[in-house]
DNA sequence: TTATTTACAGACCTATCGGTCTTTTATTGA
DNA sequence: TCAATAAAAGACCGATAGGTCTGTAAATAA
């Protein structure tokens, strides 16, 4: 690995971290010069505007997010353990979370919405491909009669990812897992209703 | 009414749709100059900072929605219909939004919780006390025997306000309501089976 | 090991940031 | 109607924003 590549990819993560917390708007770029310990010069020398190092940063802290939710999913063989495992996932997000600050999907998509459409387009097109992920999950499910057939894949998935993210909001803002915790709960449970 | 608050009335309201739109850290003075047709001076004649110009404008913002939810739920007499009250206000937000820019709680929320404490604490208070609003409905219908004894309040409304918050992310994020009218959809069918 | 390329430091630029202060204009109570 | 008072304008401030450029030091390929 080039000393070029090592510095970029430096700069790429401490970027998300600070702009998962701060938000993009809230992080400039002397913040990133002191989370990198690297001057100005350092910084533009591998990046063209705060713009490019925001999507740089977005698209890095995604992929931490697929990265695990893919490799937990492929563990299990049937819809119901698949997408019980994708909850717990979220669990195991307390103690090991991929980045600070929440999840980074939901906090651009709130922060870009009505302000950033490049970074807007790039939380929908994650957003979307965790939503497409659940509902590939669920369709195989039904094909396979391992869910009832008059289960809604899109409904369904469009209802999962609403409450575990508005449940990870409440928890961060509560500072507390009890939201998150009990949410998952809820979903668990329903998860299994599927099944009859 | 005197002219002092006409015009610290229009900017606390300007303000508030602004900082809902593109955020705290995303709007400037400049904006708001440009919204209220005031200049600098004008602005700076009622607030110290422009932190307490936010401060105000988060507290107009709840006080638009606290009173709708409110104004929703003292029609119905059972605990049910008043939660299913609660539940359909949110769909009439998709044509009367209180302001533009979505959730100005969860918005602020995800801002500020790591950023912003004094907005964080705003933020805090705002969800704990429609979170209150939904638990204690809840506790009297369950005193009232409308709904089961196994119902946890607590949880119920942790699980309602985290779908709620989470569609209207997802709706926001997509451009499209459906997200937010399957969720209502699913929970109004879930709060009725809280009676059995 | 050396020549060349590349990464980085750091001075510098303009625009804008939040905020202050004095002056002018408008409102208000007598 | 006219003083007294309050509201707003707008020039001004230092600090910081994002971004550029040149000189220098370090990494790299020969």
């Amino acid at each position: 690995m080039k000393k070029a590549e090592i510095t970029k990819s430096l700069i790429i993560r401490r970027a998300a971290e600070l702009f998962n917390l701060k938000g993009y708007a809230g992080s400039s770029i002397a913040d990133i010069m002191q989370a990198t310990g690297l001057k100005k010069g350092g910084i533009y020398n591998h990046f063209k505007s705060k713009d490019e190092i925001a999507l740089a940063a977005f698209d890095y802290a995604v992929s931490l997010v697929q990265k695990r939710a893919w490799s937990v999913v492929k563990t299990k063989k049937n819809a119901i353990s698949r997408l019980q495992a994708l909850l717990k996932n979220h669990l195991d997000y307390l103690e090991h979370p991929p980045l600070p600050g929440g999840c980074p999907i939901m906090n651009t998509a709130i922060e870009s919405d009505d302000a950033y459409p490049l970074l807007r387009d790039r939380a929908l097109a994650a957003m979307q491909s965790w939503h497409d992920l659940v509902v590939r999950i669920i369709s195989i499910g039904i094909e396979k009669g391992e869910l009832s057939k008059t289960v809604d894949p899109e409904a369904v998935a469009s209802f999962l990812i609403s409450t575990i993210e508005g449940s990870i909001m409440l928890s961060k803002l509560y500072q507390d897992d009890i939201h998150l915790r009990r949410a998952i709960a809820t979903l668990d449970n329903y998860v299994t209703g599927l099944g009859s």
